[in-house]
DNA sequence: ACAAAAGTGTTGACTTTACACCCATGG
DNA sequence: CCATGGGTGTAAAGTCAACACTTTTGT
């Protein structure tokens, strides 16, 4: 590679998370007003450019720490992004995050070096955004709902354990689909994703739920026949 | 973004693709020796630095017809690799591309500007590649594996149309795995990936095998339940 | 007529779906 | 004792796995 070559200049890479939580009944997206030039006033996903002193996971994390406030967090690769006009600064290229948090366990700042605003977005009412992130945002989507059937994503939300009726509505709610609940159960263990705890949850004036917690890892499933 | 920060400055994006073929009997891998530093003399996968002025898998295609002399391939997006070290020259994000040709179809170009050899490789006899280029084939290697159960990726191979049997000697190389004559072609017809055509194929002394052809378009499965 | 490879159908095991009643708690 | 929501089992349907014989062709 020619480091000198005029082909290669101005290139920079964008780090873009997809920060997604569940309430209300709705899975929610974080969205960020810009402060600055190029969008300025825009809504945009969690994200900005990489550092060249930092990898690609730990530039989403500064990012998201930057802009919103939130730390500890997990981060779950999608896809990359390289149309030549996706930002009218200069080449960048997007790789693109998703996360899974709950809302309710931190505090988002409104007001940042570089944004103005910030709140959770039903993802039925995403207004157009800046750059490309509506189209990232779709994939982000679809690739949540991919997560939630073979990783612990949905661990972040249930940190102290979850009942089988909260996990229900989770899945619900993310794959905008109703489960009868006897059927759930068994495909939700059949699935490995959980074990049990012998403890219950009290609510009022119900009978209490048994807890369950997310294993720490999950295998990789088999591919064929 | 502040265009003039030094944070951002030399960076770039490699644009890396495992190509694949499978014959006799093994799935094999194009590897390149290079001709340049870093890593010369080193084998690596198909690829190399984007240009400011192309998109990710315009910039993928570029390199690959430069590197080998192969066109008009289709390419699938893998990962994204960013370790700060991951190239010795300059803070460079691989962006992972994978690719499946009839090898007997192509005449890979052995010496180019940038490459002093080329050869099929047995998956299981790769060397040590230059960068991280084993891990980028690793991943390469699993993505190749649930492409052909979802899309029409082997459509390259065949694109005069396939008999079972041969499909069915193409998963079991590709998958490492043996199949029954009757239960694979229930299973193929069932994922909706190809059409009867109603012509046959006549080897030599045998019955002749029907023909069927890779869908043009294969539509997302359902997800859960 | 035989060798070589292709085509095809059925049964049992397993998995998935549909569905209804009892239980524990707080008020 | 009642209202609320949680827990559980079974039967029917569908899917998957195992298995062997017949067909077509060229020699």
């Amino acid at each position: 590679m020619e480091v000198n070559n005029k082909l290669y200049k101005n290139q920079g890479i964008h780090v873009i998370t997809s920060i997604f939580t569940v309430e209300q009944g709705t899975t929610k997206v974080l969205l960020i007003k810009r402060k600055n030039e190029p969008f300025l006033g825009k809504w945009v996903l969690t994200g900005g450019a990489l550092y060249n002193n930092e990898d690609l996971e730990n530039g989403a994390l500064r990012e998201i720490k930057e802009k919103t406030g939130i730390e500890n967090i997990e981060l779950i690769q999608s896809k990359a992004y390289g149309k030549l006009d996706r930002s009218p600064v200069m080449r960048m290229v997007a790789i693109s995050y998703i996360a899974l948090i709950d809302s309710q366990r931190v505090n988002i700042l409104k007001n940042t070096r570089n944004t103005s605003d910030a709140y959770w977005c039903p993802i039925d009412k995403v207004p157009a955004l800046g750059f490309d992130h509506n189209e990232i945002l779709n994939d982000a989507i679809k690739e949540l709902q991919k997560q939630i059937i073979k990783s612990n994503i949905l661990k972040s939300l249930f940190p102290n354990g979850v009942t089988m009726p909260e996990l229900q509505k989770t899945y619900e709610i993310i794959l905008n689909k109703k489960f009868d609940r006897r059927n759930f159960r068994k495909k939700i263990l059949s699935l490995n994703l959980i074990d049990d705890t012998n403890t219950t949850n009290k609510f009022e004036g119900n009978k209490p739920a048994k807890v369950y917690k997310f294993k720490k890892k999950i295998e990789d499933k088999d591919i064929f026949l």
